[in-house]
DNA sequence: AGAGATTCCGAACACAATGTCCAATAGCAA
DNA sequence: TTGCTATTGGACATTGTGTTCGGAATCTCT
């Protein structure tokens, strides 16, 4: 009655261990001064079984990224389902939720470790959908922006990617649900409205309420 | 009449010719997959030349960023005084033209190449210049922010890095004014106000004009 | 439980790159 | 020119890589 059994356990057990391994060696000392061996040892498992599975520690790592993108992508349809859709058409909330508690690995992507391919590709998936988003809500309202759209996306990202890393990296204090809302409110209303400053040093100010 | 040869020509010039086969190959091939030797025979130099000068690469690609920074501080305090001060206390129209100067150098650092120190060390200048300034201007106006300032010096920092990294890697067809205009009134006045879009979709709207 | 298949392991290997040292040479400053 | 310093190529030990192989261990399937 159980289909699981598709695979050797032992590879995932040793799959396993040498992902962890990674993480673990990569928040210590940083991706570039760790050894295949260090790796395997902290595994427990022989150097030649290592690239029995992996062509070396970049492989290792994109193996890793590409769980984590499934282990999000496959809980993200009900997550669609039960709450309404973000400001964007993301779930940031559920970005925040699941970084919470993938927050190893998350360090690492967004420390853009290995060569950074992780942290990019990342970084232009969001775009890609945020853009997309921005573009056929503004085509539903038939209205024309202020500012291109290219713009406003990359834009975009940035905050959210900015804040993401800073809350992975330190302990600020907030939840998950309180960055998602301070990042909403200060990114649809802006920064007039989030700090009560006005824009004096701003030179040609606009109408806020336009 | 002339106080600069302080130091041997000889010197300034493998450095600089180190300094500039390095950047080359970093956006040729990335750092990682570059050798010593690679980059000594495109300098032109022996490669114990190398390390009488640099302790290994990483020690290199340090120097090239710090006088980056250097260059940057220095022409900064002119700019200050000729124009007015920028939104956040810094010129951010000045950190575009200079990236669109030193582009290569730029995309090295905005890369997060070698191991992403440089890039890191960037982002947390600004974000603590941009707080200091938030926190003064708040403290000048006696108003309590809706957001921690903290949180707004974070997303206004991704905006600019998010911006400049896209700005630098593509040819966008912006200029430096016009990508500093766009960032200013995006960050300040928010997206409803850069596209037109009411924020519908956002739960629990908030009074824009307040 | 047993048979057969697959994975794991440790050791050895060739190879590439690192970082150091040295004596000879070339180039700079005064 | 003279003295000083940088550069140079070569040799060297060291470290990490990626591969190969046969025996041992472990899994799957019946």
């Amino acid at each position: 009655m159980d289909m699981k059994p598709a695979v050797d356990r032992r590879i995932l057990r040793t799959r396993a261990a040498l992902r962890q391994a990674l993480v673990e060696l990569v928040l210590e000392k940083g991706f570039h001064a760790i050894t295949v061996e260090e790796i395997t040892e902290r595994a427990d498992t022989g150097r030649a079984t290592f690239y029995a599975h992996y062509r070396d520690k970049e492989d290792l790592l994109v193996g890793i990224v590409r769980d984590l993108a499934e282990d999000r992508d496959r809980l993200l349809p009900a997550v669609r389902q039960a709450h309404a859709e973000g400001f964007t058409g993301l779930p940031v909330k559920y970005i925040f939720e699941h970084a919470e508690r993938e927050k190893p690995v998350y360090r690492v992507v967004l420390r853009g470790e290995g060569d950074g391919r992780a942290l990019r590709e990342f970084t232009d998936l969001i775009c890609a959908h945020a853009e997309a988003a921005f573009r056929t809500r503004v085509e539903q309202l038939a209205v024309t922006p202020r500012i291109p759209l290219d713009v406003v996306a990359r834009a975009w990202t940035g905050e959210l990617i900015g804040l993401l890393t800073w809350w992975v990296e330190n302990d600020t204090g907030y939840s998950a649900a309180e960055i998602t809302a301070h990042l909403r409110d200060l990114s649809v209303y802006g920064r007039v409205w989030a700090t009560g400053l006005a824009p004096s040093d701003a030179p040609g100010a606009h109408d806020v309420t336009a």
